[in-house]
DNA sequence: AATGAATGAGCCTTCATTCAT
DNA sequence: GATGAATGAAGGCTCATTCAT
């Protein structure tokens, strides 16, 4: 019989204000104060609940990147068996969805970005685990577009091309975007989706065409010469 | 030889050491102390060169700024009247480059990564008009590239597929790169050029190529339609 | 017997500890150290009690300006419909009473003072609302003893006489007087309500008589009865 | 030959410049580099000329107190030998001026009020025989007023009753007077000066009456019965 | 004689954490 | 289980004073 808490829930209240604090302000901006007010909770239950800060701040990635998988699976839906090129587009529109998500999930990507840029130390393991799964999806795609010649190099520096677009596309996830690289926002997922698949789709196929140009004779760095598109 | 009672050089050692500890740390786990430490000059030496820690903040910006705009000129040392894929090239070697230095200037990226994914305010001016002008130099190299019919979203997409592949390339820059997504650094800098002007200059064709049958009746959003290898 | 973990208890010895040091120092001369080391309370209470020094300083005030005004009411107990006479009397011994108190209200006028010729600009408001009262009061007072002829700035020069002397009376309360300019002390409060009031009133009838007599066709400015130089 | 520097004229400087500053934000809210700013000279030179702040504050007063005695004698310039209430009118008058001063020297009575309300102990000694200098001469004139059988209780009551005035009648001497007592200023010298000596003059007569009533019978402190204004 | 540079002590404030209830 | 109160460590900043020139 609950009369007047519920520990579950308290915690469920922490973790939720605890993602929007942290993916405005960042792990030393958030204050235990800040995130308790939003979460109409004690200041001391962050410490009672979660042991400390640290150890909220993981449980928040932890939350969140449990959400995002579910929601946003990382082949955006298409099947194993469907042509690569498809896949790739699954691919590429998952992660833009991801980043499109304007609820709880956008903090997400704020946090992931900091760790990356503004490292605490925290989230090593857990985001390097994470990242794994999902960069090992994405370059089993990009290996069969390049063709059975591509060596691991090849295929990582397609991956680093396709989830370089995927990751700036729409610019840092905040509303008030001072630095805002580019103006797309989620309304242009799409768009950004079947602009970023056909740019890479031939930037792929020429890394392919000069891979299997290159052991019928041709040199690999095939320097510029003249205007590549007079070439076509 | 001077020990001490030299305004210029302290100055300068306060700002060497503000490069390392706001790169490593960001502004906000930066401390006077620290700073001060590592530049072996007094704690209230930052108020009396400064005048206070976000004044050191804009300082440190220009003084890595305007270093970099010296040593990596932003056209790669290509000049204007080459052909656009030469330019475009010296571009993107320029700002790989850029990232590859690992001096002072490196924590000239740690610090604007950080102020775009955790801005602090103090920047917000400097850096939009830092990058203002980067931006305008890219963007006529690839408004050349994709020809007279490409509109400003065109140019701003293929604008962003560059210049993310160039951002993400080497990762984010710490010695320590827990997070890093791929392994390329400073020696691979040609490699990588070479690979992102190739792979780039092949999605800028495609995007051109499309545009340009756009307009002879093809439509536009051309949907994935069988494999695209088999269009070759 | 509670001797720590009781808000308001240590809200209240903050309070009193700070009437002292905030009485005898001054608000800039005043430290939360000191502050709390009077009230054995750690030095973090004043920020977690009330925000910060200002904050604790206008606190201050309100907490000695409503004791002040509850245990001496202005009007000294003399009911309103006493003759105007009486009611100075009354208003007199208020004033020099609060003056005379050697407890806690006592820094009420070293606060006040120290604003008037030292101002922080955070009581700016409080205390001109304070005096505003407290000024009512003593002017409907003296309008009635100058009769119906005299002007507001009759009535002015004569609460400026007045209360100059109300005010000066005791000197500046601290223990040490070394600036004292007269002796009284608390001791002496009746016999200088007594000389204030006589003094008083037959300044303010002689303004009176002036004030009267001019109508009469005397001249405004009359100068001193039988121009002295001449009446030696 | 001096060429560049002259002792005496820095250390004039500084001082003209400590007589606003220490007049304007008082003797810890004055800075070593806000008066140095003022006076055009380095930082160093108040602790090379005058050796501390201390030292300096002190100097100030000297500096002043010369010449506000220089300028307006304490008599007013009323000979030893007029009548009495004319050596008071010209005391009264002299007080007044001080006060309405608008140059330097007004902020010799700044630096004395905050003295009196909130000492710094540095100027004790020279506040205080300064004050005696004055007292004398006000005394002398009140003797005489109130005739032989007044006691030094009775004169020092009288010399309260008007040197309160004086003290107070054009109120704190700042421009922005946000806590003014009364709204009179310089131009109103001589109407506050009539107004005083009228005041006074009446209030020591009475004062008079009632010591020499005393000896003849009636009780000193004949309390108030009815309107003292039917008594006249 | 004079000064720009430098310093150390101290202040107000913030904040994660601990404590008693 | 949960909380309001309390704390100590640390940070940014101010400023009178000292130092080397």
């Amino acid at each position: 019989m609950r009369i007047r808490k519920d520990g579950e829930n308290t915690r469920q209240k922490i973790l939720q204000a605890a993602c929007v604090v942290f993916g405005e302000k960042g792990y030393r901006g958030a204050t235990h104060e800040e995130i308790c007010r939003l979460a109409h909770v004690n200041t001391a239950a962050i410490n009672y609940h979660f042991g400390s800060k640290e150890a909220l701040y993981a449980a928040t990635w932890d939350y969140l990147a449990t959400q995002m998988d579910e929601l946003y699976p990382i082949d955006g839906g298409v099947p194993l068996n469907a042509p690569a090129d498809v896949r790739l587009e699954g691919n590429v529109r998952s992660l833009l969805l991801r980043k499109a998500d304007r609820g709880e999930l956008s903090n997400f990507h704020r946090i992931r970005m900091r760790e990356i840029m503004n490292p605490t130390g925290i989230l090593d393991h857990a985001i390097a685990s994470w990242m794994q799964k999902m960069r090992t999806y994405t370059r089993s795609v990009i290996q069969e577009l390049l063709g059975p010649k591509a060596t691991n190099e090849y295929v990582e520096l397609c991956e680093m091309s396709l989830i370089s677009q995927c990751f700036m596309a729409q610019g840092p996830p905040w509303k008030k975007r001072k630095h805002a690289l580019w103006k797309f926002d989620e309304k242009d997922t799409e768009r950004l989706t079947q602009h970023i698949v056909q740019f890479s789709l031939a930037g792929i196929a020429e890394i392919r065409r000069r891979l299997e140009s290159e052991t019928t004779g041709t040199r690999l760095q095939e320097p510029l010469t003249g205007d590549p598109h007079d070439a076509h």
